[in-house]
DNA sequence: GTGAAAGCGCTAACAA
DNA sequence: TTGTTAGCGCTTTCAC
């Protein structure tokens, strides 16, 4: 109950106040413009002394929007390296301030159903938007959304059907891995291989081919030097072992620093070093794993700051269904240089 | 604008459906034992079919509460081990949920001013509660929001001020670091080092008194043991070094993963093992790192789906006024076990 | 057990 | 430029 025991300000507190009618209190907030000036500067006065602020229920109520966008949460997948919300939500929660949203948070009651949790919300109009993030396995959501004129983003590419016009945001995964490559090529090595993840993922195969094309690009064989496999440390632990057994790669580029950890763990196993010297080894996320594990592993860095900063501008562009241009953003991640290559 | 094109269902739509009055539609929902069984009966079956759900404005409005919890989100640390944020995160909403909660995040302006973000959404009604979580720092949130009489539960004790009265839930780090001493002294070792925070962090003396106490109680020395500097890899890393060259420790219990990321990092470059049968190493957060290191790093977790719970049931009581009891609660970590001891 | 009336605080539409 | 009127959708109060 907040409030309880302070009469707070209300529009009609701040008119009495003011001298003024209601309304044009309100138009002192919402189209200052109209006002002569003398007025506005005594509506403000009065409102600053009463610190009024004005009531969100009402003003959602009467307005019919409540500038709040909602984001189910995954559950945090233990055992692997990302742990990439933490940072993403603090830069979007930072741009959507200035944009005058905030982010309210649910979960599904039923995690295996992509839907669950949205119809609630959109229902009880708690919520204007969405923002929706886990499109890797792609995104039913959009479909689902798009079908009843909700306004939402994504937060990575309509894989499986490229031409869906809603707006999103993703990284380039691709040229991030490239960048990895180029690195690592440049440094003098030829044998670069890739540990990655199942062909079933568009996002891992997006990545692979960033391994691909820039290595045959610069005249490299890729031959034998592919593993795909689960998210997992072991599965990277056990493809570094088979791969060192036999085909002798000098580096490895992985799609996930989960991975990178396995390989890392593999390398160490043998009793060489991960680093510019022996075997040199890069991962994807930067994630705090990769900045904190000895000897510090380079990763490809996704700019999540930037990513927040573009899904409020196709946000708000949406709910004030302004024309929306550039609806559809790739942004390029840096390449994170630690002691690990 | 949710809701553009579909004719969404108000209790006047449903009042029609089922030919009772608005009212009779309000207390199916909110007080269903007033109905008559058949009409409640039909009332259900009309919400049903038009898939009706309130509209949160308006009951916010009227009943002058959001359901809505305020959490300031502090920017993420990088280059530190932890991450618990995003683990807690899900755990509270699903926790929220039950309780008809939701969660609002906000940033600082000036993320130097505890007090920041706080005001905006109370006057405005935005939230009815918040959730106080960065109590490390002391917390001028606590008394500043007991003046206001706002309902609030913290996360962390009030270190600084123990007859705090406002609910809280923390965990017992104390504990957790007496669970990790034992561990290491049932495996024979004598000579435990402690590498923590500074004196002037509560939690990191909290912490440190288990250490110290639980080496006493089992006829241990501490002398010479302990070091004490900033959360950083590299005061870990220097710590380490510093007591491997002249007081041969045979196990390291850290504050945090990072410093046992550092601990680590030393003990590689001096060719030893982390590991039962060289140099043993407690950590303290189960941070993705600590599970995705080589070889795996014990490390004391926070039961934070726990402390979500706790937090909730506090809110709730402090909601409705209920009387509260228990209302400091601190819960007891467990030790994951790895490869590390 | 059900219905009629009032009003939460705000803004849109219009009148002065 | 300012004020008046109406009403967003809901719950509370009080008749019936």
């Amino acid at each position: 109950m907040p409030g309880r025991h302070r009469p707070v300000a209300t529009l009609a507190t701040v008119a009495a106040a003011a001298g003024v009618s209601r309304q044009t209190v309100s138009n002192a907030l919402n189209s200052p413009e109209l006002l002569r000036p003398d007025t506005l500067e005594r509506v403000q006065t009065a409102i600053e002394t009463l610190g009024y602020t004005p009531n969100r229920a009402a003003r959602n109520l009467r307005t019919r929007t409540s500038h709040l966008v909602g984001l189910r949460l995954e559950p945090a997948v233990e055992g692997t390296a990302s742990g990439l919300m933490d940072r993403f939500l603090h830069s979007l929660v930072e741009s959507c301030k200035e944009a005058g949203l905030h982010i309210l948070l649910f979960t599904a009651e039923d995690v295996s159903d992509p839907l669950d949790g949205y119809d609630a919300l959109l229902r009880s109009a708690a919520v204007d938007a969405f923002l929706v993030t886990d499109t890797y396995r792609g995104n039913p959501q959009a479909q689902w959304l798009e079908e009843r004129q909700v306004p939402f983003v994504s937060f990575g590419r309509p894989w499986e059907e490229p031409s869906a016009s809603h707006p999103w945001v993703d990284v380039d995964g691709r040229a991030g891995v490239m960048l990895a490559v180029d690195h690592l090529a440049d440094r003098g090595h030829e044998r670069i291989a890739w540990v990655g993840w199942q062909k079933s993922s568009y996002i891992g195969e997006d990545r692979r081919s960033g391994w691909v094309d820039r290595m045959h690009e610069r005249g490299l064989s890729t031959t034998r030097l592919s593993a795909r496999g689960e998210d997992t440390i072991e599965f990277g632990r056990r493809a570094a072992h088979a791969m060192l057994d036999s085909d002798q790669p000098s580096a490895f580029v992985c799609c996930s620093d989960t991975i990178a950890m396995g390989v890392l763990q593999a390398i160490n196993e043998r009793g060489r070093q991960a680093g510019p010297h022996d075997l040199s080894l890069v991962g994807f996320d930067d994630s705090l794993a990769a900045q904190v594990v000895p000897p510090g592993l380079t990763s490809v860095r996704q700019p999540l700051e930037e990513v927040a900063v573009q899904i409020v501008r196709l946000l708000e562009d949406r709910l004030v269904m302004r024309s929306i241009e550039d609806a559809h953003v790739i942004l390029t991640p840096e390449l994170r240089l630690r002691a690990s290559s």
